[in-house]
DNA sequence: TGCTACTATGCAACTAGTTGCATAAAAAAA
DNA sequence: TTTTTTTATGCAACTAGTTGCATAGTAGCA
């Protein structure tokens, strides 16, 4: 049910199209919520249903026309509303730890490579984060509240791909271990 | 797809009804994936179709009659197949980092509770945690691989509550310092 | 004696998310 | 010049997960 909110939000900023919300979820939200372009048009399409949100066509010369899409009065209430409610937690599901859990029937060999791997994809993330947040601090004037919140889900990112690493780290140490003492 | 192979590998230490692998599910592998006994018994249905497991009838005196199911040489290998190809990465989905983007927005005051709601829970997920833990390292006779394999999962769940509580932290004092400089 | 909790299974209808495909034109790269 | 990438939208069919309900007996509690 965050999608929409998400969709919502991203819409409280400025007036896009569905292809600008999803390119948006993939470098900004797309940290925290993940969502294919499908997803995305067809929540647009249920938004516009309720009156959450409005599109206005716009036609170019030899090109498909496209829609604008801006919040409504009754979808900046729904935004406000779901905002100052509770949100229950995400339920976790991770299929790596799923496969750690059963390893030991597994070929440790292929099971390393699969820690490396993505040991490999946490660290580059953390590299990206990292140098956002070396962007955001070089930044001469003080950040606005908007700016500070959106900084604030990125220290997540950070402290988020910093633990995941260092977990990994762990796991790599034990299956080392296992080698050297089988 | 990886409750199948959730619940092929807990079936894998022993034969269990469709009841017992949703109480696991709650207490072990709950952990670190969520499932409903809902989807637990539709995925046994699935899984009895395709050969991947088989059950007995247990007929009890005067009670309903129960189904212990237990893997066949197919859904052994199925599972050995899983754990020794690679897994993808769990796309990210994450409702309060979706509404801390959009904090701006809310109402600070019950975003604040929001923040200490959350907060309490995963102090108390990493309690928990670190009793097992404590529990673990008591033990005199040295782990079995099986088990250390386990206490590699329990790690991330440390891990991961640790930082959880270390960033609603840093938002609970950005938050704070909003309060006293409005 | 009635209430709640636990054991044990499952149907039906729903929401959410994925995958594959299709269209169509511009711009950039090989 | 052909191919790939980017912009821009959407249908259809699928898998995965949720919610509400139904059944049915046992055990413990108040």
């Amino acid at each position: 049910m965050s999608l929409r909110f998400a969709i919502l939000a991203s819409l409280e900023s400025s007036a896009q199209t569905g292809y600008e919300i999803a390119r948006e979820f993939d470098y900004g939200v797309g940290n925290f919520w993940h969502a294919t372009h499908q997803q995305i048009y067809r929540e647009l399409g249920k938004l516009t249903q309720e009156s959450l949100v409005d599109f206005e066509q716009i036609q170019q010369e030899s090109k498909p026309s496209k829609k604008r899409y801006l919040l409504t009065e009754l979808g900046r209430d729904a935004l406000a509303t779901w905002l100052n409610s509770p949100t229950a937690r995400q339920p976790i599901r991770d299929p790596l730890l799923v496969k750690i859990s059963a390893g030991f029937l597994a070929d440790p060999e292929k099971l390393k490579i699969e820690v490396l791997n993505h040991q490999h994809d946490y660290q580059r993330q953390l590299e990206r984060f990292k140098g956002y947040e070396t962007e955001f601090k070089a930044c001469k004037k003080p950040p606005s509240e908007k700016q500070m919140y959106l900084y604030m889900t990125l220290r997540r990112g950070i402290i988020s791909s910093e633990a995941w690493t260092a977990w990994l780290d762990e796991v790599l140490a034990f299956l080392r271990g296992l080698e050297d003492a089988p």
